[in-house]
DNA sequence: AATGAATGAGATTTCATTCAT
DNA sequence: CATGAATGAAATCTCATTCAT
């Protein structure tokens, strides 16, 4: 009886996201056929629509791991103690992945899916997760330090928030468009710019 | 001798760019067809034809006034004196065209433009060019203040260029997804962050 | 200025309709394929879905066609006075139809929609419409006759009129099955079925 | 030694078949997927091929019960003795089953096949054996009865089968259509038919 | 005998672009 | 310059059937 292992059916799915994320990534949504992600999966149309409905539906699968990918980062680095230690473990994690080129896929896959949410309500629900998720969680840890003293309290934890999401994905773009972002001085900014909090 | 006049030609040429430019904020460059600019601005499949080789160099255009744009603006504020002046200027053109509904379209064809960037080597100079300019502009201008003695001379003047440039597509694309940024607050940790860069 | 007459989209459409009508009465609706009727009108695909939005479409145009003419004639008959001329009309029309090769596809394709009204309602809504005329018609004309003392006051019109029709249905398909259905006899047969009525 | 015994063998055949039937009923033979008879069926591809080589022989199958079940009805029918009994045996039967809502199903597929016979020469033969059958039958009692005195020797029995059968078919196509047929005074216009036969 | 994932040819439909008028 | 019907390659998706287990 051939029903295959679970284990078995996600490698397939995991298989096929792959293919396609190298696929979204150098051609992107609209340029890649099924056909090019058949090819690159090495499957069959049938196999990957007994996977997915259809190729919206691959997309979106792929939107929801990256985000649920960054939401368990979030969370890991969120069980670290005091805002200090909280984003350079959120930096270090960055700086980590910025080398790895399944990590480039990625990012190219999520310019991508930025500009698909302006067609795709599930994709913008997805993202609109994905960003208010880390918006809240650091607006929440910036809260905190703001009780614990570690920075003043006239600071504003949302804007705060928000401009240090915004920073990451300008540098995201840059680093697609022109390449060189040198991250050591942007981590020496960002360090400066919550020493500024203090006062 | 053309047989109509050369601001005749302008205006349809700007009466496709215009129809095409809120197809696509609508539904995104590949969502939109031809036919869709056609109804759009009302001419006809081969009169557009006639202005434009095909749909891709719609987008450039469009790409191109999006950029022309800005570097206008750029340049407009680089006039303006000291590093305050400057970035003042930059903000309040920034704050006063963000309730702009056109503005608003071509925000969200902008960063259609960022994923296209991805597969097309003409739009990514296109970006290129246009984020390289301001990059330059304000780094040349930090160059300046550092040596006015507005800020100090460690500072890492394209490190903040890039920041600030950063900050900008960062806040567009969380506008477009969830709408509710509050602009004041973010001028004033950005005004307080380059008071920092004095130390 | 191409925009060409109506009487040349008329016939664009009819070629289609026509071509569809041939390929249908051969491989019925499923087994043809919109490749069948590209090549059987001469046309390619995409001029095809400018007359027509699907293949879905051409079907019910068909039927609708088929209905239409179907009614026309009915009222036609009706024209004539009394129930025998009415009657002998439309089976003069029957006969004189019978032996047209383009009605015998017709016929076929009328098999067809019978079939397809289960799962379209709109089909099921043409032939509704489609043979719910020629009964009330009938009704009317069977009733009138009674009013005329032509036929008996206990005659039961509305079934006769379904009966009349259940006749021609159900030779349709036996001719298509055996052939060598004797119009005469039946036409004899219902003629003096109808001098019964009398009594 | 069959593994398993014949009865299950043919209850599984039955089982597919009462599948088959509702899923063609409600959707048509090209509208019906094997994936739709797995499903109803509850079974799997594999066992369905297992008992039928194609979905086209699934069809066949069901014709041909369809055809085996009309033909004993006529069998049975003919038995009864006069002209006048057996009609009233058929019209019984006929009256009875009109409300089953298996046979509901049963005449659906019939009008399905009937489409499909022009495109299946096995359907179609089917379809020919299961109608010549009764008109035959039919025949033969009417040539019976004109020696027996009970219809006139003048008749002419082949036509006066047909124009039953037809009537039959043709009320069959109005209950799908619109339902409504009301079956009595069809009833009594047969007879009053077959009383007109007498002289 | 049963399972159900895989196959892959082929179906329908779209759409950027052309060109006769 | 404008028109808009025509083109046809190509895209997405389906589904009858197979076959390793």
């Amino acid at each position: 009886m051939p029903k295959v292992s679970q284990s078995y059916l996600d490698a397939r799915r995991a298989k096929i996201l792959d293919a396609a994320t190298r696929c979204f990534a150098r051609e992107g949504f609209h340029r890649t056929t099924m056909k090019d992600i058949v090819k690159q999966s090495k499957l069959s149309p049938g196999a990957i629509y007994n996977y997915f409905q259809s190729k919206e539906e691959i997309i979106e699968a792929i939107a929801n791991e990256r985000h649920a990918r960054e939401r368990r980062m979030m969370e890991d680095a969120k069980g670290q103690g005091t805002l200090e230690k909280v984003l350079g473990k959120i930096r270090d994690e960055v700086l980590g992945r910025i080398k790895d080129p399944k990590e480039r896929l990625r990012r190219r896959v999520s310019i991508q899916l930025w500009a698909e949410a302006q067609r795709s309500p599930a994709i913008l629900k997805l993202i609109q997760r994905g960003v208010e998720g880390p918006r809240k969680l650091l607006g929440g840890i910036l809260d905190e330090a703001k009780e614990s003293g570690e920075i003043s309290k006239s600071a504003d934890a949302d804007a705060v928030a928000r401009m240090l999401i915004a920073v990451f994905h300008g540098l995201v773009l840059q680093e697609e468009w022109t390449g060189g972002v040198r991250l050591e001085p942007q981590a020496a900014l960002l360090e400066k710019f919550l020493t500024m909090l203090k006062a």
